[in-house]
RNA sequence: GCGCCCGUAGCUCAGCUGGAUAGAGCACCUGCCUUCUAAGCAGGGGGUCGCAGGUUCGAAUCCUGCCGGGCGUACCA
């Protein structure tokens, strides 16, 4: 609605200046002034007028102050500071159709499908926190394109048939020399469970030289798809990806789809890529030099486009390092995989899976799982032919995603390459003093890190249900001090929703390039710039309307809107909506712009932080004014339609974030 | 070596398509619960925005160089 007004006055402003300058400004920034005083938009461009016209932006800006006819929503413009156009609103009419129950958008845009890929755990242990970060980032970055109206598939890729499932499956095997009847029958938490065994492979591979030729072997055997040491892996990587479905779960996450590395095998989707490139000579086969035998592809002739957010320059300096995509063995690498399963996303390939449901969520929604054989239940649903992805990755994986986006250029797909998107975040490391809370020992040099990575071929991190089972046990503590009255499963409800909002504000108020040193006493703070604090607001304003409706009904939520029409509170907001009134409503309308911005540079963290901002401006007014006792009911009315707006955005945001309201807090 | 990222308050971070007095949270100090939930609010101290140049009326923000740190640069994924 804010987003609206603006370009309405700035396509006004173009024609302005055109009509009476004879110049045609490229575009018009629309600024927000420092002070609420000084206005509501402040638009710069004098500036640059004042370079053409050879004269003071001042003196301009007043001639077009002096001139200008009224512009719609507009109540009046000012010159200020060294040459700024400044615009006022009209607050009262701003302030009335905030109050409007929101129009419902047009049921998105044609432009075809999004798909956003995230997760893409290795099924072969249990979650940890780099893994809630990637899932958080992808999960709420998929909930802020909904919200614009996108048609959104989420794909979680699933690497069955990789080393990392290989050695868990060494470790159960030859380690252990366990049968899979056996491994069936292990008590207790089976990705727990391989966390540790596959902690115990990296040494066992390490103690004996000859140890580590098991992998190879079981790789080619988990990669033919038959026989017992396949069945193994089989089991472990489905069961593995059921635990990780469960963990997040937990925290509001879901999927559509999930993609198997083994069908992209089995279908044969790389042969058909494989070809393609052939042909259009994106790759060729070296005969000589230290890839001999390989097929390799030419890296930075196409100028690999940078990922999302941040841009480079592209250094362009000569040639860089062939890639190889084939090995001289006949195998293909990562690469040459995820190229083939990039253009199946982007419907390039001409090829398409078989899929059957794997797991139903308590809502009702249904996730699938891609198979290698037709199936009589499974009416092929419409996967994949995205008309743009984003792919959530950490940034240590740039190179390799730069490497696939070339070769989408080099098979001349330039207008998908650029619809194909990393959205790569840094990583999460362990901070000194959270290793020491997890018993491990460190170096003198280690200590005086900031951080240590999370490996999990040493065990070395924080298991996801770990830290939700803490958050859990700490935010049902405090409901129950404060609530001690409470039956046992409101306050698990209760400190269940807590809980996730305090994980993924958490997860999500670093910006994508901050590299989060992960600390138990920041993650399982509920106080300060947290998502319960956000949750506390909106929890204690929905306190006010309990009671106010129960004492009468001219303030109940649907009468509001009625109550603010009539001519004495028309009269009323005229005059009654002073500066401190106004700074939040302009603050709450900025949502939208907030949403786009998140939106176009693949960043939540602004829309948590202005969540932040906008709660904290509503328990400003919470503590100046008191709502319920208000004796003037005109008064009690604006009051209780400002708290009204302020708490729907502040909600509908929270809900992009994945963050609920508990009933009390 | 080359590529990418980071360096802002004691700590953790926002702000970076140049713009008006550089902001939060935590920690520390001082106040506020017979009044709509104190997971809150008000106030206080604390800054050569890594360094040096350049562009500009104007630089934390753009450019160049340097210093310090991280990641990547595999016939691993």
């Amino acid at each position: 609605m804010l987003e609206s007004l603006i370009d309405r006055i700035k396509a006004r402003l173009i024609e302005y200046v055109r009509e009476r300058y004879g110049y045609s400004l490229p575009q018009v920034v629309a600024e927000q002034p420092p002070r609420v005083e000084l206005g509501d938009l402040a638009f710069p461009f004098c500036f640059e007028l004042a370079k053409k016209l050879k004269r003071a932006p001042r003196q301009i800006a007043a001639e077009i102050v002096e001139d200008l006819p009224d512009l719609p929503g507009v109540a009046k413009m000012e010159v200020a500071g060294p040459g700024y156009l400044n615009c006022f609103l009209k607050r009262d009419d701003f302030f009335r159709k905030l109050l409007q129950p929101p129009t419902h958008r047009p049921s998105g845009p044609d432009s075809g499908k999004v798909i956003v890929e995230h997760t893409n755990i290795n099924p072969n242990k249990s979650a940890h926190i780099g893994h809630l970060r990637n899932a958080v980032l992808g999960d709420t970055f998929a909930r802020l394109l909904r919200s614009v109206g996108e048609r959104v598939e989420v794909q979680n890729y699933i690497d069955d048939t990789g080393v990392q499932v290989a050695d868990v499956v060494v470790g159960f095997k030859y380690l252990e020399k366990r049968t899979l009847k056996e491994i069936k029958a292990l008590p207790g938490r089976f990705d727990y469970y391989c966390w540790d065994l596959y902690a115990r492979v990296s040494s066992f591979y390490e103690s004996a030289p000859e140890n580590r030729e098991l992998r190879g072997r079981t790789l080619r055997e988990i990669e033919e798809g038959e026989g017992d040491t396949a069945d193994i892996a089989r089991y472990v990587s489905r069961t593995i990806v059921r635990c990780h479905l469960a963990t997040m779960s937990r925290i509001g996450v879901a999927y559509d789809l999930l993609p198997k590395e083994s069908d992209i095998l089995h279908l044969n989707f790389w042969s058909h890529a494989f070809q393609l490139l052939k042909q259009a000579g994106a790759i060729h086969y070296e005969t000589e030099g230290r890839h001999e035998g390989c097929w390799v592809m030419r890296a930075g002739d196409s100028g690999p486009r940078d990922q999302a957010g941040s841009s480079s320059s592209s250094g362009g300096s000569g040639h860089e390092e062939d890639k190889i995509i084939v090995r001289s063995n006949g195998t293909v690498t990562y690469v040459g995989k995820d190229i083939a399963y990039q253009l199946w996303k982007l419907g390039l390939l001409g090829m398409d899976f078989f899929y059957r449901p794997f797991h139903t969520y308590s809502d009702g929604h249904r996730v699938m799982m891609t198979d290698s054989f037709d199936n009589q239940d499974s009416s092929n649903p419409d996967f994949g032919r995205g008309e743009r992805v984003y792919n959530v990755i950490d940034s240590r994986q740039s190179y390799l995603q730069n490497i696939v986006v070339a070769g989408l250029r080099a098979l001349g797909f330039h207008h998908q390459a650029d619809r194909s998107t990393h959205f790569s975040y840094e990583m999460v490391g362990l901070s000194p003093a959270c290793c020491q809370d997890l018993g491990i020992r460190l170096s003198e040099e280690d200590r005086r890190r900031p951080y240590l990575e999370v490996s999990g071929r040493k065990g070395l991190g924080v298991k996801a249900d770990d830290l939700i089972d803490r958050l859990l046990e700490k935010s049902a503590a405090e409901v129950q001090a404060r609530h001690p009255q409470l039956a046992a499963g409101e306050t698990q409800a209760i400190a269940r929703s807590i809980a996730v909002g305090a994980l993924r504000y958490f997860l999500l108020k670093y910006t994508r390039n901050s590299i989060i040193a992960f600390d138990f006493r920041e993650a399982l703070s509920f106080e300060g710039e947290t998502g319960p604090y956000l949750q506390y607001t909106v929890v204690r304003i929905n306190s006010i309307f309990r009671k106010v409706e129960a004492l009468d009904s001219r303030f109940s939520h649907q009468s509001l809107p009625e109550f603010m029409d009539q001519p004495e509170a028309a009269a009323f907001l005229r005059q009654s909506i002073s500066n401190d009134f106004w700074s939040l409503l302009y603050l709450a309308a900025q949502l939208e712009t907030q949403v786009r911005v998140a939106i176009q540079t693949c960043e939540p963290a602004g829309v948590a932080k202005y969540l932040f901002n906008l709660a904290q401006a509503l328990n400003h007014f919470y503590h100046r004014h008191r709502i319920k006792d208000e004796p003037d009911p005109l008064r009690k009315g604006f009051y209780l339609a400002l708290i009204t707006i302020l708490r729907g955005r502040l909600q509908e945001g929270m809900d992009l974030l994945g963050i609920s309201v508990p009933d009390r807090m």
